[in-house]
DNA sequence: CTTGTAACGCTACAGATTGTCGCATATGCG
DNA sequence: CGCATATGCGACAATCTGTAGCGTTACAAG
């Protein structure tokens, strides 16, 4: 349940995006939205191992698979980063968002509002836990 | 100033590692140093191609290569995160933490902590500049 | 100046990824 | 029961990465 997930290629990640959106999608409207003109092949290929990845299911209606995402983007965004932390420094995140600040990727005030916004998320649906 | 840089390895992200921990080193250093028991050119390309891909530099003692860090080691995790963010989110760094703590990755007092350290941390060096 | 030795970079190479398809195959609809 | 079509599979070239062997160069001793 907490497994890494691997990395994507640029493709990859653009497909994700789109699934994302868009919600549960088949290969044509993946590529009908993609930006470069493909083969239905070429994302059908990358759909699938996009599913052997773990990033996403599929579901079968009569002949036509439909995609959706396995993990809601934040989710994979929030693992992504966590793995960063991991690799990079002794697992301190505060480490790395000092850093951020320090780089003017984030200011002060954001990271309150942030806080703010935490505590309220987790008031609202941590109480009821899962 | 804010160039992208390409991902790591798992033996260069360790090398780097130690040029990060360990400050300015030499390739016989990094090589004693280094979990796997590995041959000096291998090392050597490896650190080559770190410096290629602008993790580190290297001056030159006499005939002896000294390599360091290029930038320190928070800097380029906040730009990795910085990337995540940018990649998966509309850069939305909050929709991110928010992710985390959902998936108890970090809690709301550690988030607190954090902001009062990055406050604290502004306060000392912010003032004097801008 | 010649030569041995140590420090370098260059080139190579195999294995894993990733972007891109062509093609044989399976299957729902008319 | 055929046909059109949605799928998966296998392939291939381009890259990236881990790992080295080797030829080259520079400095110190003879």
């Amino acid at each position: 349940m907490d497994d890494r997930l691997p990395e994507l290629g640029d493709l990859e990640h653009e497909v994700m995006q789109l699934v994302w959106a868009h919600g549960p999608v088949t290969a044509e409207i993946v590529r009908e939205r993609l930006s470069r003109r493909l083969k239905e092949s070429t994302v059908r290929t990358v759909l699938r191992r996009l599913e052997e990845k773990g990033y996403a299911n599929h579901t079968v209606d009569g002949r036509t698979y439909v995609y959706q995402a396995a993990e809601p983007r934040a989710k994979v965004a929030a693992k992504a980063v966590q793995r960063i932390v991991d690799w990079f420094c002794n697992g301190s995140i505060e480490e790395v968002l000092v850093g951020m600040v320090d780089n003017k990727m984030l200011d002060q005030q954001q990271l309150r509002t942030l806080a703010d916004q935490v505590a309220k998320a987790k008031k609202a649906r941590g109480v009821k836990k899962e």
